[in-house]
DNA sequence: TAGCGCCCTAACCTTTGGTATAGGAACGCT
DNA sequence: AGCGTTCCTATACCAAAGGTTAGGGCGCTA
Protein backbone atom coordinates (compact mmCIF):
# COMPACT_ATOMS: atom_id res chain seq x y z
CA UNK A 1 0.00 0.00 0.00
CA UNK A 2 1.37 3.27 -1.01
CA UNK A 3 0.00 5.99 1.09
CA UNK A 4 -0.33 10.23 1.90
CA UNK A 5 -0.83 11.24 5.22
CA UNK A 6 -1.61 15.03 5.93
CA UNK A 7 -1.58 16.56 9.44
CA UNK A 8 -0.35 19.21 10.84
CA UNK A 9 -0.03 17.27 14.01
CA UNK A 10 3.26 15.89 14.23
CA UNK A 11 2.67 13.97 16.65
CA UNK A 12 -0.60 12.67 15.00
CA UNK A 13 0.95 12.02 11.84
CA UNK A 14 3.77 10.32 12.98
CA UNK A 15 2.35 7.73 15.24
CA UNK A 16 -0.44 7.00 13.19
CA UNK A 17 2.63 6.51 10.29
CA UNK A 18 4.52 4.61 12.77
CA UNK A 19 1.40 2.20 13.36
CA UNK A 20 0.55 1.88 9.59
CA UNK A 21 3.84 0.72 8.54
CA UNK A 22 4.74 -1.67 11.35
CA UNK A 23 1.42 -3.13 11.70
CA UNK A 24 -0.48 -2.56 8.21
CA UNK A 25 3.00 -3.01 6.25
CA UNK A 26 2.17 0.15 4.13
CA UNK A 27 4.24 2.68 2.45
CA UNK A 28 3.59 5.61 4.11
CA UNK A 29 4.40 9.70 2.78
CA UNK A 30 4.04 12.42 5.25
CA UNK A 31 2.63 15.95 4.66
CA UNK A 32 1.95 18.51 7.10
CA UNK A 33 -0.69 20.91 5.16
CA UNK A 34 -2.76 20.75 2.14
CA UNK A 35 0.25 22.40 -0.12
CA UNK A 36 2.76 19.83 0.99
CA UNK A 37 0.15 17.09 0.34
CA UNK A 38 -0.62 18.11 -2.99
CA UNK A 39 3.00 18.43 -4.22
CA UNK A 40 3.93 15.08 -3.12
CA UNK A 41 0.65 13.86 -5.20
CA UNK A 42 2.18 15.34 -7.96
CA UNK A 43 5.83 14.27 -7.37
CA UNK A 44 5.21 10.84 -6.27
CA UNK A 45 2.92 10.16 -8.91
CA UNK A 46 -1.07 8.90 -7.30
CA UNK A 47 -1.13 6.71 -4.44
CA UNK A 48 -3.16 4.43 -3.65
CA UNK A 49 -4.73 6.57 -0.63
CA UNK A 50 -4.50 10.27 0.23
CA UNK A 51 -5.37 10.74 4.15
CA UNK A 52 -5.98 14.25 4.81
CA UNK A 53 -6.63 16.07 7.83
CA UNK A 54 -9.91 18.25 8.01
CA UNK A 55 -8.38 20.65 10.28
CA UNK A 56 -5.31 21.39 8.22
CA UNK A 57 -3.81 24.77 7.00
CA UNK A 58 -5.10 25.67 3.64
CA UNK A 59 -7.58 22.84 3.75
CA UNK A 60 -10.81 25.60 3.99
CA UNK A 61 -14.06 23.08 4.36
CA UNK A 62 -14.04 21.01 1.00
CA UNK A 63 -12.35 22.99 -0.91
CA UNK A 64 -9.07 21.28 0.16
CA UNK A 65 -10.76 17.98 -0.65
CA UNK A 66 -11.46 18.91 -4.18
CA UNK A 67 -8.11 19.99 -4.73
CA UNK A 68 -6.21 16.54 -3.64
CA UNK A 69 -8.86 14.49 -5.21
CA UNK A 70 -8.11 16.04 -8.57
CA UNK A 71 -4.77 15.75 -7.82
CA UNK A 72 -4.78 12.28 -7.20
CA UNK A 73 -6.09 11.24 -10.15
CA UNK A 74 -7.22 7.96 -9.28
CA UNK A 75 -9.62 9.47 -6.20
CA UNK A 76 -8.80 7.55 -3.47
CA UNK A 77 -8.55 10.60 -0.95
CA UNK A 78 -10.28 10.27 2.51
CA UNK A 79 -11.01 12.69 5.40
CA UNK A 80 -9.90 12.42 8.76
CA UNK A 81 -11.19 14.03 11.46
CA UNK A 82 -10.74 14.48 15.08
CA UNK A 83 -14.33 16.26 16.08
CA UNK A 84 -16.80 14.52 13.07
CA UNK A 85 -19.76 16.66 12.64
CA UNK A 86 -22.02 13.75 10.55
CA UNK A 87 -22.97 16.18 8.29
CA UNK A 88 -19.70 17.07 7.16
CA UNK A 89 -18.87 13.60 6.46
CA UNK A 90 -21.76 13.05 4.18
CA UNK A 91 -20.86 16.15 2.16
CA UNK A 92 -17.19 14.69 1.75
CA UNK A 93 -18.69 11.68 0.21
CA UNK A 94 -20.75 14.01 -2.10
CA UNK A 95 -17.48 15.78 -3.00
CA UNK A 96 -16.04 12.66 -4.04
CA UNK A 97 -14.29 11.34 -1.20
CA UNK A 98 -13.56 7.71 -0.48
CA UNK A 99 -14.39 7.92 3.28
CA UNK A 100 -14.30 9.29 6.51
CA UNK A 101 -12.51 8.22 9.31
CA UNK A 102 -13.48 9.96 12.56
CA UNK A 103 -10.38 10.10 15.19
CA UNK A 104 -12.56 8.40 17.61
CA UNK A 105 -12.39 4.99 15.67
CA UNK A 106 -9.61 2.69 17.17
CA UNK A 107 -6.19 1.82 15.30
CA UNK A 108 -6.93 -1.56 14.46
CA UNK A 109 -10.23 -0.40 12.84
CA UNK A 110 -8.39 2.38 10.87
CA UNK A 111 -5.99 -0.04 9.56
CA UNK A 112 -9.15 -1.78 8.32
CA UNK A 113 -10.36 1.36 7.38
CA UNK A 114 -7.14 2.31 5.44
CA UNK A 115 -6.67 -1.32 3.34
CA UNK A 116 -10.30 -0.83 2.67
CA UNK A 117 -10.31 2.66 0.58
CA UNK A 118 -6.58 1.61 -0.24
CA UNK A 119 -8.29 -1.07 -2.92
CA UNK A 120 -10.84 0.81 -3.87
CA UNK A 121 -13.94 0.84 -1.34
CA UNK A 122 -15.44 3.41 -0.31
CA UNK A 123 -15.43 3.19 3.37
CA UNK A 124 -17.91 5.01 6.33
CA UNK A 125 -18.71 4.61 10.09
CA UNK A 126 -21.80 3.37 10.18
CA UNK A 127 -23.07 5.69 13.23
CA UNK A 128 -22.18 8.55 10.63
CA UNK A 129 -24.78 7.39 7.89
CA UNK A 130 -28.51 7.34 9.76
CA UNK A 131 -29.82 9.48 8.05
CA UNK A 132 -31.98 10.91 10.54
CA UNK A 133 -29.09 11.42 13.21
CA UNK A 134 -27.23 13.20 10.94
CA UNK A 135 -29.16 16.73 10.88
CA UNK A 136 -30.32 15.84 14.28
CA UNK A 137 -27.82 17.86 16.37
CA UNK A 138 -29.26 17.59 19.85
CA UNK A 139 -30.11 21.21 19.93
CA UNK A 140 -31.34 21.51 16.83
CA UNK A 141 -34.02 19.22 17.39
CA UNK A 142 -36.07 21.46 18.89
CA UNK A 143 -35.75 24.55 16.67
CA UNK A 144 -38.57 24.91 13.47
CA UNK A 145 -36.58 24.82 10.48
CA UNK A 146 -37.53 28.93 10.36
CA UNK A 147 -35.79 29.56 13.84
CA UNK A 148 -32.54 27.22 12.40
CA UNK A 149 -31.97 29.79 9.26
CA UNK A 150 -32.45 32.90 12.05
CA UNK A 151 -29.76 31.14 14.31
CA UNK A 152 -27.51 30.28 11.47
CA UNK A 153 -27.86 34.47 10.48
CA UNK A 154 -27.85 35.20 13.98
CA UNK A 155 -24.52 33.37 14.15
CA UNK A 156 -22.96 35.75 12.00
CA UNK A 157 -23.42 38.76 13.78
CA UNK A 158 -26.05 40.58 11.38
CA UNK A 159 -28.90 42.57 12.70
CA UNK A 160 -32.44 41.94 12.82
CA UNK A 161 -32.96 44.04 10.30
CA UNK A 162 -30.20 42.45 7.81
CA UNK A 163 -31.59 39.10 8.41
CA UNK A 164 -35.12 40.36 7.92
CA UNK A 165 -33.75 41.30 3.77
CA UNK A 166 -31.63 38.18 3.89
CA UNK A 167 -34.74 35.58 4.18
CA UNK A 168 -37.60 38.78 2.90
CA UNK A 169 -39.45 38.39 5.83
CA UNK A 170 -40.36 42.00 8.50
CA UNK A 171 -37.83 42.90 11.12
CA UNK A 172 -41.00 42.45 13.77
CA UNK A 173 -40.76 38.85 12.78
CA UNK A 174 -37.27 38.06 13.08
CA UNK A 175 -37.33 39.84 16.72
CA UNK A 176 -40.07 36.98 17.32
CA UNK A 177 -38.00 34.31 16.32
CA UNK A 178 -34.78 35.73 17.99
CA UNK A 179 -36.61 36.08 21.53
CA UNK A 180 -38.03 32.18 20.80
CA UNK A 181 -34.25 31.12 20.18
CA UNK A 182 -33.17 32.79 22.88
CA UNK A 183 -35.95 31.07 25.40
CA UNK A 184 -34.65 27.42 24.03
CA UNK A 185 -31.35 27.91 23.85
CA UNK A 186 -31.37 29.05 27.38
CA UNK A 187 -29.57 32.78 26.57
CA UNK A 188 -30.61 36.03 27.79
CA UNK A 189 -30.03 37.74 24.65
CA UNK A 190 -28.97 37.56 20.47
CA UNK A 191 -25.17 37.37 21.35
CA UNK A 192 -25.57 34.62 23.86
CA UNK A 193 -27.49 32.58 21.69
CA UNK A 194 -25.21 32.79 18.84
CA UNK A 195 -22.28 31.44 20.86
CA UNK A 196 -24.11 28.70 22.30
CA UNK A 197 -25.02 27.57 19.12
CA UNK A 198 -21.35 27.78 17.54
CA UNK A 199 -20.56 26.12 20.93
CA UNK A 200 -22.72 23.30 19.94
CA UNK A 201 -20.60 22.96 16.63
CA UNK A 202 -24.08 23.90 14.41
CA UNK A 203 -22.13 26.44 12.51
CA UNK B 1 9.15 2.49 31.61
CA UNK B 2 5.68 2.14 33.21
CA UNK B 3 2.91 4.58 31.82
CA UNK B 4 -0.84 5.49 31.76
CA UNK B 5 -2.17 6.67 28.48
CA UNK B 6 -5.48 8.20 28.95
CA UNK B 7 -7.02 9.81 25.88
CA UNK B 8 -10.97 9.36 24.06
CA UNK B 9 -9.93 9.19 20.84
CA UNK B 10 -9.36 5.39 20.13
CA UNK B 11 -7.19 6.09 17.48
CA UNK B 12 -4.62 8.64 19.15
CA UNK B 13 -4.55 6.52 22.47
CA UNK B 14 -3.68 3.33 20.01
CA UNK B 15 -1.19 4.58 18.10
CA UNK B 16 0.99 6.58 20.49
CA UNK B 17 0.94 3.55 22.80
CA UNK B 18 2.26 1.21 19.90
CA UNK B 19 4.64 3.74 19.24
CA UNK B 20 6.22 4.29 22.74
CA UNK B 21 5.83 -0.05 23.25
CA UNK B 22 7.74 -0.47 19.85
CA UNK B 23 9.90 2.35 19.68
CA UNK B 24 10.81 3.61 23.69
CA UNK B 25 10.13 -0.20 25.08
CA UNK B 26 7.53 1.40 27.12
CA UNK B 27 4.90 -0.52 29.16
CA UNK B 28 2.09 1.33 28.83
CA UNK B 29 -1.51 1.05 30.45
CA UNK B 30 -4.51 2.91 28.46
CA UNK B 31 -7.60 4.84 29.80
CA UNK B 32 -10.51 6.30 27.84
CA UNK B 33 -11.74 8.95 30.23
CA UNK B 34 -10.66 10.57 33.50
CA UNK B 35 -12.55 7.77 35.66
CA UNK B 36 -10.97 4.83 33.85
CA UNK B 37 -7.91 7.01 34.49
CA UNK B 38 -8.12 7.12 38.24
CA UNK B 39 -8.85 3.33 38.93
CA UNK B 40 -6.41 2.00 36.49
CA UNK B 41 -3.72 4.19 38.77
CA UNK B 42 -5.52 3.26 41.85
CA UNK B 43 -5.14 -0.65 40.90
CA UNK B 44 -1.97 -0.51 39.26
CA UNK B 45 0.06 1.36 41.50
CA UNK B 46 1.51 4.80 41.01
CA UNK B 47 3.05 4.91 36.79
CA UNK B 48 6.34 6.60 36.41
CA UNK B 49 3.69 8.67 34.09
CA UNK B 50 0.61 9.19 33.79
CA UNK B 51 -0.20 11.63 30.34
CA UNK B 52 -3.42 12.94 30.02
CA UNK B 53 -5.91 13.88 27.27
CA UNK B 54 -6.90 18.02 28.16
CA UNK B 55 -10.34 17.40 26.41
CA UNK B 56 -11.51 14.36 27.82
CA UNK B 57 -14.81 13.28 29.54
CA UNK B 58 -14.43 14.24 33.14
CA UNK B 59 -11.22 16.42 32.70
CA UNK B 60 -12.88 20.02 33.04
CA UNK B 61 -10.23 21.74 33.02
CA UNK B 62 -7.53 21.38 35.39
CA UNK B 63 -9.66 19.18 38.53
CA UNK B 64 -8.86 16.51 36.51
CA UNK B 65 -5.50 16.91 36.57
CA UNK B 66 -5.12 17.69 40.32
CA UNK B 67 -7.07 14.60 41.49
CA UNK B 68 -4.55 12.37 38.84
CA UNK B 69 -1.86 14.07 40.60
CA UNK B 70 -3.35 13.39 44.33
CA UNK B 71 -3.90 9.27 43.22
CA UNK B 72 -0.79 8.81 41.43
CA UNK B 73 1.04 9.28 44.78
CA UNK B 74 4.87 10.15 43.27
CA UNK B 75 3.55 13.29 41.13
CA UNK B 76 4.38 12.53 37.50
CA UNK B 77 1.37 13.57 35.76
CA UNK B 78 1.49 15.32 32.20
CA UNK B 79 -1.16 17.27 30.31
CA UNK B 80 -1.78 16.56 26.39
CA UNK B 81 -3.36 18.39 24.13
CA UNK B 82 -4.30 19.06 20.71
CA UNK B 83 -4.78 22.89 20.86
CA UNK B 84 -2.52 24.46 22.85
CA UNK B 85 -2.86 27.59 24.33
CA UNK B 86 -0.04 28.55 26.25
CA UNK B 87 -2.05 29.82 29.29
CA UNK B 88 -3.12 26.64 30.79
CA UNK B 89 -0.18 24.64 29.94
CA UNK B 90 1.84 27.28 32.86
CA UNK B 91 -1.62 26.79 34.88
CA UNK B 92 -0.93 23.01 34.54
CA UNK B 93 2.82 23.28 35.47
CA UNK B 94 1.67 25.30 38.55
CA UNK B 95 -1.36 22.95 39.38
CA UNK B 96 1.52 20.31 39.56
CA UNK B 97 1.90 18.89 36.04
CA UNK B 98 5.18 17.78 35.57
CA UNK B 99 5.15 18.60 32.17
CA UNK B 100 2.73 19.61 29.35
CA UNK B 101 2.74 18.38 25.38
CA UNK B 102 0.71 19.89 22.64
CA UNK B 103 0.15 17.36 19.97
CA UNK B 104 1.99 19.04 17.55
CA UNK B 105 5.17 18.05 18.80
CA UNK B 106 7.14 15.47 16.49
CA UNK B 107 6.33 11.55 17.99
CA UNK B 108 10.41 11.08 18.32
CA UNK B 109 10.36 14.52 20.68
CA UNK B 110 7.80 13.05 22.72
CA UNK B 111 9.64 9.71 23.56
CA UNK B 112 12.00 11.90 24.36
CA UNK B 113 10.13 13.85 26.47
CA UNK B 114 7.77 10.33 27.79
CA UNK B 115 11.94 9.36 29.32
CA UNK B 116 12.61 12.76 30.67
CA UNK B 117 9.29 13.22 32.58
CA UNK B 118 9.20 9.23 33.72
CA UNK B 119 13.00 10.29 35.66
CA UNK B 120 10.93 13.04 37.23
CA UNK B 121 11.80 15.59 34.80
CA UNK B 122 9.75 18.48 34.63
CA UNK B 123 9.15 19.12 30.68
CA UNK B 124 7.86 22.32 28.85
CA UNK B 125 8.17 23.08 25.15
CA UNK B 126 10.00 26.28 25.45
CA UNK B 127 8.04 28.13 22.66
CA UNK B 128 4.84 28.06 25.87
CA UNK B 129 7.74 29.31 27.98
CA UNK B 130 8.43 32.67 27.21
CA UNK B 131 6.43 34.67 29.10
CA UNK B 132 5.39 37.64 27.04
CA UNK B 133 4.77 35.40 24.34
CA UNK B 134 2.26 33.48 26.64
CA UNK B 135 -0.60 36.01 27.06
CA UNK B 136 0.07 37.45 23.16
CA UNK B 137 -2.15 36.25 20.47
CA UNK B 138 -1.65 37.69 17.61
CA UNK B 139 -5.47 39.37 18.17
CA UNK B 140 -4.92 40.43 21.23
CA UNK B 141 -1.70 42.29 20.90
CA UNK B 142 -3.91 45.44 19.58
CA UNK B 143 -6.06 45.16 22.21
CA UNK B 144 -5.45 47.05 25.87
CA UNK B 145 -5.72 44.86 29.00
CA UNK B 146 -9.09 46.95 29.73
CA UNK B 147 -10.58 45.69 25.99
CA UNK B 148 -8.85 42.00 26.94
CA UNK B 149 -11.09 42.41 30.35
CA UNK B 150 -14.59 43.78 28.59
CA UNK B 151 -14.08 41.21 25.67
CA UNK B 152 -14.06 38.41 27.83
CA UNK B 153 -17.22 39.48 29.59
CA UNK B 154 -18.72 40.04 25.80
CA UNK B 155 -17.81 36.67 25.09
CA UNK B 156 -19.90 35.68 28.13
CA UNK B 157 -22.71 37.58 26.04
CA UNK B 158 -23.38 39.83 29.31
CA UNK B 159 -25.58 42.99 28.49
CA UNK B 160 -22.73 46.51 28.73
CA UNK B 161 -24.80 46.78 32.29
CA UNK B 162 -23.67 43.63 33.42
CA UNK B 163 -20.25 44.21 32.55
CA UNK B 164 -19.89 47.45 34.04
CA UNK B 165 -20.91 45.73 37.53
CA UNK B 166 -18.47 43.21 36.70
CA UNK B 167 -15.66 45.97 36.67
CA UNK B 168 -17.00 48.50 38.65
CA UNK B 169 -17.44 51.09 35.91
CA UNK B 170 -19.84 53.02 34.38
CA UNK B 171 -21.98 51.35 31.75
CA UNK B 172 -21.27 54.40 29.15
CA UNK B 173 -17.32 53.35 29.95
CA UNK B 174 -18.39 49.82 28.51
CA UNK B 175 -19.78 51.18 25.53
CA UNK B 176 -16.72 53.23 24.50
CA UNK B 177 -14.60 49.79 24.98
CA UNK B 178 -17.12 48.16 22.80
CA UNK B 179 -16.92 50.61 20.34
CA UNK B 180 -13.14 50.75 20.25
CA UNK B 181 -13.23 46.58 20.52
CA UNK B 182 -15.56 46.42 17.24
CA UNK B 183 -13.01 48.63 15.64
CA UNK B 184 -10.35 46.75 16.29
CA UNK B 185 -11.95 43.37 15.50
CA UNK B 186 -13.18 44.86 12.51
CA UNK B 187 -16.67 43.60 13.91
CA UNK B 188 -20.08 45.99 13.15
CA UNK B 189 -21.50 45.00 16.63
CA UNK B 190 -20.74 43.21 19.56
CA UNK B 191 -22.36 39.78 19.20
CA UNK B 192 -19.60 39.53 16.01
CA UNK B 193 -16.80 41.03 18.51
CA UNK B 194 -17.61 38.14 20.20
CA UNK B 195 -17.81 35.70 17.86
CA UNK B 196 -14.80 36.85 16.17
CA UNK B 197 -12.90 36.45 19.77
CA UNK B 198 -14.47 32.90 20.14
CA UNK B 199 -12.95 31.40 16.62
CA UNK B 200 -9.83 32.86 17.59
CA UNK B 201 -9.61 31.07 20.32
CA UNK B 202 -8.95 34.12 22.98
CA UNK B 203 -11.47 32.31 25.40
C1' DT C 1 -64.87 20.63 12.72
C1' DA C 2 -62.16 22.16 16.35
C1' DG C 3 -57.69 22.35 18.19
C1' DC C 4 -52.80 22.77 17.81
C1' DG C 5 -48.35 24.26 16.25
C1' DC C 6 -45.85 27.05 13.23
C1' DC C 7 -45.36 31.12 10.70
C1' DC C 8 -46.23 35.90 9.66
C1' DT C 9 -47.65 40.74 10.77
C1' DA C 10 -49.16 44.91 13.45
C1' DA C 11 -48.82 48.63 16.95
C1' DC C 12 -46.72 49.93 20.99
C1' DC C 13 -43.40 50.40 24.62
C1' DT C 14 -38.99 49.97 27.40
C1' DT C 15 -34.38 48.88 27.59
C1' DT C 16 -30.08 48.35 25.56
C1' DG C 17 -26.66 49.35 22.14
C1' DG C 18 -23.99 52.36 19.13
C1' DT C 19 -22.10 56.99 17.94
C1' DA C 20 -20.31 61.61 18.67
C1' DT C 21 -18.09 65.00 21.27
C1' DA C 22 -15.61 66.70 25.12
C1' DG C 23 -12.92 66.72 29.13
C1' DG C 24 -10.12 65.01 33.29
C1' DA C 25 -6.63 61.81 35.64
C1' DA C 26 -2.65 58.78 35.51
C1' DC C 27 1.28 56.94 33.40
C1' DG C 28 5.59 56.65 30.83
C1' DC C 29 8.65 58.98 27.52
C1' DT C 30 11.91 62.46 25.31
C1' DA D 1 7.95 70.48 31.22
C1' DG D 2 5.19 68.89 27.30
C1' DC D 3 3.52 64.91 24.67
C1' DG D 4 1.08 60.79 23.78
C1' DT D 5 -1.44 56.89 25.39
C1' DT D 6 -4.72 54.59 28.02
C1' DC D 7 -8.35 54.76 30.93
C1' DC D 8 -12.44 56.82 32.97
C1' DT D 9 -16.45 59.87 32.98
C1' DA D 10 -20.25 62.80 31.20
C1' DT D 11 -24.27 64.45 28.16
C1' DA D 12 -27.07 63.69 24.58
C1' DC D 13 -29.22 61.54 20.50
C1' DC D 14 -30.77 57.99 17.53
C1' DA D 15 -30.86 53.15 16.21
C1' DA D 16 -31.49 48.54 17.46
C1' DA D 17 -32.92 45.00 20.46
C1' DG D 18 -36.17 43.03 23.56
C1' DG D 19 -40.77 42.33 25.06
C1' DT D 20 -46.03 42.47 25.03
C1' DT D 21 -50.58 41.75 23.17
C1' DA D 22 -53.47 40.72 19.48
C1' DG D 23 -54.70 38.79 15.32
C1' DG D 24 -54.74 36.10 10.63
C1' DG D 25 -53.26 32.16 7.60
C1' DC D 26 -51.84 27.37 6.88
C1' DG D 27 -51.43 22.52 7.42
C1' DC D 28 -51.93 18.58 10.31
C1' DT D 29 -54.67 15.56 13.06
C1' DA D 30 -57.84 13.92 16.56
Amino acid sequence: MHILLADDHDMVRETISAYLESEGGAEVALAIDLAGALQSIRQDGPFDLVLLDFQMPGMNGLTGLIQAISANKGGRVAILSGSAPAKTAREALEAGAIGFIPKTMGAQSLLNAVRFMSSGEVYMPVELMREEEATDHPLAEKLSPRELEVLESLCKGLSNKEIARELDLQEVTIKLHVRTLCRKLDAKNRTQAALTAKEAGLF
